[in-house]
RNA sequence: GCCCCCAUCGUCUAGUGGCCUAGGACAUCGCCCUCUCACGGCGAAGACAGGGGUUCGACUCCCCUUGGGGGUACCA
């Protein structure tokens, strides 16, 4: 039995699209799963749109999710390369020959807008439209009478119109394509390049891919790619078309919904666990009950006859949770880690700070672990432990600080923290609930005004442990403010 | 237009003829926990697109309709 061999195959016109990503990711879990080999190919020969620029952010996006490839760009494993389709002219150009020399293919010298002409002609009558093969038969001389007038040739793959054309899928089953729906479709366009239903099924054969899993929007493309295997003498690889991923609306998945590149979920702050177990759950399962797997488990469940074939809508909702659940898993070390630089970035502390507070800010970072849902959410909601420009929630002041007993509770705090000695969330709270007897108020009453005065607004971690990580110096700071906005308050009523 | 694929709660899905009074997760709602918000716990509501067959028996098999998606390029 033969090692099983995947690829990956993106165009770089773009960044890494999550639809992409999930068929890396199919392909990669396979790879894995079988003990096979997981190659990426670039396929650039679509010159106008193809990009430097975009090929890194590929290959960035794949390495941040932990899609590592066998062979690929970067990889020196050169034994079925080049792996950018633009360094493979010659291959594609060697096989067109053979096409040509066997009369399996021919120079088509008509215009595009004869195409255009053809086409609408045909729609108007109410027919498929297909080439009309009108270049099928051209003698030698009108070949050179159209090269003459300048025109620039295409070769076409010659089909044929009898049978069908089977496409035993995996995921599937048989699909049957009558073969006069097929037409005599390019394979080499007029600037030199292949067409992509070419190039694929040649870099697929000569890199010895034995199964094909990419989008459904490339089933119907399936027949015509098998007929080039069949003309070539080429063993044809198994393939397995998987689900589209959509829209809320539920059409294909696009800029207008929202966040569509990899790169994008990573800057707002994503982990990549979490993206690659959401995007696994999109078009397979395991069994009726788990959601949460880990890569490795992934690695060891995953399998093609588990997979779904219908088109999944893409939820951030669920996303957002499972990054939830990921955040929440971390270590505080580890979240932390991850953390810091975006505190950095955002200008809360500087390096030097990270390190000598670093016992300090895994300890901020573990009190606000529950309340996360993306990893960008620490700069904002840990604002208040590193300086004291922060907003008033102004609806909050007035609620809380406009309290009648405002000024009097702060009056009584200040007086029982400041005689505090050893700054603990024991003697914090001792302070706080007898200030609570001698008011009379709730503890919540209490609470919220401080909360308010503390932190700017209503949301926050346990009191207690806030003004414990504040300690004690900037805690009072933050009580005088307070008892100062109260007092503002109280001559505003 | 033609060809192909798909069809279970709002969403992702389990279900391979009787185990289904259709299970789980997200989202929603309620309750509990509670100093707020989260987390967590408990609970509620919520689906087999429609119509024909086949069968003792259909969510499960077949056909039609409807709906959605994809392809039909010198894009991939």
């Amino acid at each position: 039995m033969s090692e099983v061999r995947v690829r990956f195959a993106p165009s770089p016109t773009g960044a890494l699209h999550v639809g992409s990503a999930r068929t890396a990711l199919f392909n990669w879990l396979f790879a894995r799963n079988q003990g096979g080999k997981f190659v990426l190919r670039i396929e650039d020969t679509d010159l106008a749109r193809s990009t430097q620029e975009s090929v890194e952010g590929i290959l960035e996006g794949m390495r941040w999710l932990g899609l590592d490839w066998d062979e690929g760009p970067g990889a020196d494993a050169g034994e079925y390369g080049p792996y950018f389709q633009s360094q493979r002219l010659e291959l594609y150009q060697k096989y067109i020959d053979l096409l040509l020399e066997q009369d399996k293919a021919y120079l088509c010298y008509c215009t595009a807008d004869e195409l255009d002409a053809m086409r609408k002609e045909q729609m108007a009558k109410g027919e498929a439209p297909k080439y009309n093969r009108k270049c099928a038969c051209l003698s030698a001389d009108d070949r050179e009478k159209f090269a003459a007038e300048g025109r620039t040739a295409v070769v076409r793959f010659r089909s044929t119109d009898e049978g069908r054309t089977k496409v035993a899928d995996l995921i599937r089953g048989d699909v049957y394509f009558d073969n006069e729906v097929l037409d005599d479709f390019v394979i080499r366009k007029s600037d030199g390049m292949p067409t992509y239903n070419f190039a694929v099924v040649i870099d697929d054969a000569l890199m010895r891919i034995t199964h094909v899993i990419r989008g459904e929007d490339h089933l119907s493309n399936t027949p015509r790619q098998i007929q080039v295997y069949e003309a070539l003498g080429f063993a044809a690889p198994e393939f397995a078309h998987i689900p589209m991923i959509l829209g809320p609306d539920k059409t294909k998945l696009s800029k207008r919904h929202g966040a569509t590149s990899v790169t994008q979920y990573r800057e707002d702050g994503f982990l990549p666990e979490a993206i690659m177990n959401y995007l696994a759950l999109l078009g397979w399962s395991y069994n009726a009950t788990q959601n949460i797997f880990s890569r490795d488990e992934l690695v060891e469940k995953f399998s093609l006859a588990k997979c779904t074939k219908n088109p999944a809508v893409f939820d951030i909702k669920k996303l957002e949770w499972m990054n939830g659940v990921y955040l929440r898993e971390l270590s505080a070390a580890e979240l932390t880690q991850r953390a810091v630089p975006l505190l950095i970035a955002a200008g809360l502390i500087d390096k030097a700070e990270a390190e000598a507070q670093e016992e300090r800010i895994k300890t901020i970072m573990a009190a606000l672990q529950t309340r996360l849902h993306s990893l960008v959410d620490v700069v904002d909601s840990s604002r208040y432990f590193f300086t004291d420009d922060f907003t008033y929630d102004e609806k909050a002041v007035k609620k809380f600080l406009g309290r009648p007993y405002a000024v009097k509770l702060f009056g009584l705090l200040l007086t029982g923290l400041e005689a505090v000695e050893s700054w603990s969330q024991e003697s914090i709270e001792a302070v706080f609930k007898s200030v609570q007897q001698e008011l009379d108020e709730k503890l919540g009453n209490v609470i919220q005004p401080v909360r308010v005065a503390v932190t700017g607004g209503t949301v926050s971690p346990g009191m207690y442990e806030v003004l414990e990580l504040l300690d004690k110096e900037l805690s009072l700071k933050r009580l005088r403010k307070g008892l100062e906005m109260a007092q503002q308050q109280a001559k505003q009523e």
